[in-house]
DNA sequence: GTCTATACGGTGATAGAC
DNA sequence: GTCTATCACCGTATAGAC
């Protein structure tokens, strides 16, 4: 039972950007549903379990978000949200070189944020309902064109004599880090972010020689 | 309703290899149970849905797998053992050379009984609830060994002079193909298995100079 | 808006006839 | 070995009080 702070005698209804209860609560509810989903996986989640872990009842998370299908595809939308917050703010505090920013992408895909035990068997299971759930198909489809187009874009910028090869090799760069993320997902006790980093670095180092330097550790 | 065929009048019970009926019964419900994930998906197959699908009753499946986790397990280890099949017997049928043997077990990979979305679908089925039960873990663990070895081994004898080298590469090959695997059930619509293996190759030609005109098209 | 209570339909697994 | 019948349980979603 958390404390709601009704205390306030008047709260600025007038203004439009302040988050509201609704807002404050959608966003506690969509919480507690990956944190579910982390403690029991995709399987085992159903509306008891994300209402114990939010601390409220089962009846508030249908009332804000319809159905269990809708809550756990908005759930699912939170988490690519705060993938792209992330690969972005890394783009942007990068120093303003292609190779810099290159580096800063493959970086945050290994942040120990964002590619941990937990994160990663989340993202699988979202993914392996996939096929049967439509909605999660087009929220995947949706956030994943805009990365792979930002790493092609920087590609293209660092090998701008031959846009095909790099193409090519942002192509590889985007499955080889999709790999590492499966294989940390898969054998956790055999691979580490660290080690895959490192990994694609060397690849990337191969792939475009004349800025190696650029991908040291 | 099959017809089995119950008119031999005496089957030779002591000849070992002779498949008996537990054994067909116990392919038949794990066919069963595999079409069932493929039209359904995991998450809706249930016993019934199983059942319907091997033209059985629920309790038989029960009276050969225990229990549903059970049954799911061994679904699993035949979708493993298929995998590995088409993966050995591609590099048997191989000209012996380590070259002709890399691109033998890539193609297997894309081949299309093995890689298919409906097929792709169950791989990620298994591999989202994998974190959640302990018996997938120990399949996909087992099985994966075996291969990731094979590949490496075909890297070194490809590139005797740098073993280090050969083995970074053995694992680039093998997460750039895990990540066109996992593209190709996101995205079916923007990969294709002929893209993917096309573009495997060509980062194998970029990894093995020496032995590009092997990985011609 | 939030809760509790409940309807209603499955679900895995068992029991016992054949 | 295989089936049907059945049990106890749990799931989503709704209704209605507050």
């Amino acid at each position: 039972m958390q404390t709601l702070s009704n205390s306030d005698p008047k709260p600025p209804k007038e203004r439009k950007e302040r988050k509201g209860n609704a807002d404050m609560r959608r966003r506690q509810i969509l919480d507690a549903t990956l944190r579910s989903i982390i403690l029991s996986g995709l399987a085992k989640t159903t509306l008891a379990t994300v209402a114990a872990e939010a601390d409220l009842s089962q009846g508030v998370a249908i009332f804000y978000f319809k159905s269990k299908n809708g809550l756990l595809s908005e759930a699912l939308r939170e988490l690519y949200q705060n993938y792209e917050d992330n690969w972005e703010a890394a783009l942007a505090n990068a120093p303003n070189n292609p190779a810099a920013k290159l580096r800063a992408i493959i970086e945050a895909d290994f942040d120990a944020e964002i590619c941990n035990n937990d994160t990663l068997a989340v993202w699988f299971a979202f993914w392996g309902e996939q096929k049967f759930t439509p909605q999660y198909s087009k929220i995947t489809n949706q956030y994943d064109q805009k990365r792979a187009n930002a790493i092609e874009d920087i590609c293209i910028q660092l090998l701008p004599s031959d846009p095909e090869k790099a193409k090519l090799a942002s192509d590889w760069i985007d499955s080889v880090t999709d790999g590492y993320w499966q294989k940390l997902h898969l054998f956790p006790q055999s691979y580490s972010r660290e080690m895959a980093l490192r990994r694609t670095f060397l690849l990337v180092q191969f792939l475009f020689t004349d800025h190696a330097q650029a991908f040291e550790l």
